[in-house]
RNA sequence: GCUGGCGUAGCUCAGUCGGUAGAGCAUCUGAUUUGUAAUCAGAGGGUCGGGGGUUCGAAUCCCUUCGCCAGCUCCA
């Protein structure tokens, strides 16, 4: 019959249906089951075609008009929680119409981990109106009101929401929707929102939610317009989800560097000192101690070359360096001395250049690496800062190649296993890397020729793809001065972390008009990189704690050995093993205290020390120790000798675990 | 910088209506000499973030300033 459509299944059947019937429908006639769980709908056109058109979700209840095929998402389907919260996101929104009306509406999407709604209101909303709108959602809820979608005219549209004052809304469908078109509404009970959908088919399937803050937010994302009250929330399938989700927020918070910070005594921040400044406890410094010999060493094994340079430079220096001009806006206001103004250093590069630039350079001598670990100083905008993430001040370890246009892809090659490197040493193993290209129609905001821009790209783009390593291209986030390669890595609890990058730079030799003398003789301009893979020290070590939640590997542990001997007389025997334990270089200490053992074990425990050692009568005759592993139940008899020997090898190899065999 | 919240002992936090600042842990002293995550007792410790105001009286109410937290914007 010409007014049937055939409608094909996931299991590869073929039903057919009046043209117009809902995806509902067809739901209910698979089974009744399945139509009571369904949320929403996924469609393709039919397969006449090489893989037929891209899959959209649509309602259930949206008429079906040809041949399709049809999958019913329900909640097995991540996807469908994507629709639900945003369908969560719209049952905020009517009900803080229903408590509070004079409320303006931006828009309403869900995130990653749950959803947000943007309002406008002249009375800031409080905690406990988040009590009260949770409430109100929950009788919503109770009431089972579908989201049922109408389509208006452009004009009525427009005209609607306009007399209920929803500057937004109309901005939006403005900005979304062309005169002649039909707009799409959804509509809650006395909610109305323009939505393009799709959503679940009632509040009723909502099982699981929680409001969890409010905060401001730009109108348009644009710091000059207007804020708006964004409320956050989530939502899942199960009160189970919700609950776990809800736990594992909990965790992370437990990771958090500025808790273990403190907890573990590794670093702090001082009021009367000023925000965005570290200070380096004893046991912080020992890991950035380990941090820094260890990118000292391999700048030295990879050819580098060690540099310091002062942290305070004469302004006319970044003139030069047009940092005057590009980023005056970051950086410690200038101090004026008798001679001239000077300004505290925002980057290193300036200081490498004038060292590469003190005497003739030959091809011969290139490449150039300049290494340092440079602290700088940026003016960060006083909201921004956090713990060591972000912070004023803070340390790259920084360094600057000069070579041939012929040695870049080597030199990028290098930088780039030496990135990984890196990353692998401290105990990360997975990554994203990300090449950032110019927009050459932005020709504002990038400097250099479109040949320089496309050989760069180009030459990274080869080095990628040589090297095998996977990467995303991310147009027009480029440096102005070149392209660039970031290498995000990922975490123990699977977040994304941007630290090292690979910069190419062609505006600053240009600037300070570096050469070198070429085989011909004639004087040609270097190409010049920057990389830093730590990023910087501070952040990378704010990384490091919440990776792996202040549990750090033996060879980065601030004390790794405790020795607790049980009562006094043992303390002669614990010191003996200790010395034999500090003359192979391990950090150990002797808790002689008159406390319980039992005490000592718990404090230890807590600050995460790697090996405490229990020595009394048994061990002090045998020349035992017996060992407690963190986080192992069980301890373990051993010969102190064999227990020096054990621990030697973990911290010489760096070992990320405990145990001296790897599996 | 913006919106909202917060700031009490070294730390974590309680403090009702505006009416004499509290607890646990930590610290110090003493006792105890200990077998795998907190031994007992006693003591000391406070510009209630800073400044100003209202009041007979302010940790509490108001103003202001600094700092912290969440988010926005911006970034290594």
């Amino acid at each position: 019959m010409a007014d049937n459509i055939h409608v094909k299944l996931p299991d590869g059947s073929d039903k057919e249906v009046p043209k117009g019937t809902t995806a509902l429908e067809v739901a209910k006639l698979i089974s009744p089951r399945l139509a009571d769980a369904a949320l929403v709908a996924k469609i393709s056109s039919n397969g006449d075609h090489a893989g037929g058109s891209a899959p959209t979700l649509i309602d259930l209840a949206r008429p079906l008009e040809k041949d399709t095929q049809l999958r019913i998402l329900t909640e097995k389907d991540p996807e469908a929680l994507q629709v639900y919260r945003h369908s969560s996101a719209h049952l905020l929104a009517a009900a803080v119409l229903e408590l509070f009306p004079e409320t303006k509406l931006g828009h309403g999407p869900a995130t990653e981990s749950g959803f947000f709604y943007d309002f406008y209101r002249e009375t800031p909303f409080t905690p406990e109106d988040l009590e009260k709108i949770e409430k109100k959602m929950q009788e919503l809820v109770q009431q089972n009101i579908p989201y049922a979608r109408e389509f208006l005219p452009r004009d009525q549209g427009l005209a609607e929401f306009k007399k209920e004052g929803d500057f937004m809304k109309c901005h939006f469908i403005e900005q979304f929707t062309r005169p002649d078109e039909k707009i799409s509404i959804y509509r809650t009970g006395k909610f109305i929102d323009f939505c393009r959908g799709p959503h679940i088919p009632s509040t009723g399937k909502i099982k699981a939610f929680k409001l969890l803050n409010i905060a401001g937010a730009y109108w348009l994302g644009d710091e000059k317009n207007p804020q708006l009250q964004r409320i956050y929330g989530t939502s899942f399938f199960s009160k189970k989800d919700l609950e776990e989700y809800l736990k594992q927020v909990e965790e992370t918070k437990k990771r958090d560097h500025r808790v273990l910070g403190k907890q573990l005594d590794l670093f702090s921040i001082q009021e009367l000192a000023g925000p965005g400044l570290i200070f380096w406890h004893p046991k912080g410094g020992i890991i950035r101690k380990e941090m820094e010999d260890w990118m000292r060493e391999q700048y030295l094994k990879r050819g580098y070359s060690l540099v310091y340079t002062p942290h305070v430079m004469r302004r006319q220096l970044w003139q030069t360096s047009g940092h005057e001009g590009y980023y005056s806006q970051n950086m410690f206001d200038a101090m004026e001395l008798d001679d001239a103004e000077y300004r505290l250093k925002p980057m290193n590069c300036p200081g490498h250049i004038l060292i590469y630039r003190d005497g003739l350079k030959s091809y011969r001598d290139l490449p150039v690496r300049l290494g340092e670990l440079g602290t700088v100083y940026r003016y960060e905008r006083s909201g921004v800062m956090h713990g060591l993430l972000r912070v004023r001040g803070f340390t790259q370890d920084d360094a600057h190649i000069f070579c041939t246009p012929e040695q870049i892809e080597g030199e990028i090659a290098a930088c780039l296993e030496f990135a990984f490197d890196t990353l692998k040493d401290f105990g990360f193993d997975k990554f994203q890397t990300e090449l950032s290209t110019w927009n050459p129609q932005d020709r504002k905001n990038f400097v250099g020729s479109e040949e320089q821009w496309n050989h760069a790209q180009q030459s990274l783009e080869k080095v990628l793809k040589e090297k095998k390593i996977e990467y995303k291209t991310i147009p027009g986030e480029a440096a102005f001065y070149g392209p660039k390669i970031d290498i995000k890595l990922v975490d123990a609890i699977g977040r994304l972390w941007q630290l090292s990058t690979v910069q190419f730079d062609f505006n600053l030799p240009q600037r300070f008009g570096l050469e070198y003398v070429a085989e011909d003789g004639s004087r040609k301009q270097p190409v010049m990189v920057h990389r830093a893979l730590y990023g910087s020290i501070e952040r990378f070590f704010g990384v490091l704690i919440e990776h792996y939640a202040g549990a750090f590997p033996v060879w980065l542990s601030p004390v790794q050995v405790v020795m607790i001997p049980i009562s006094e007389r043992h303390a002669e025997y614990a010191r003996k093993v200790a010395d034999q334990l500090r003359a192979i270089g391990v950090r150990v200490e002797v808790d002689a205290r008159n406390e319980k053992m039992n005490a000592k074990i718990r404090e230890h425990a807590l600050q995460k020390v790697p090996f405490l050692l229990v020595v009394g009568d048994k061990e002090a005759e045998a020349g035992k120790v017996n060992v407690r592993t963190r986080g192992k139940e069980k301890t373990e008899d051993m010969p102190a000798a064999e227990f020096v020997e054990k621990i030697g090898k973990l911290i010489a190899e760096k070992r990320a675990t405990l145990c001296a065999d790897p599996k």
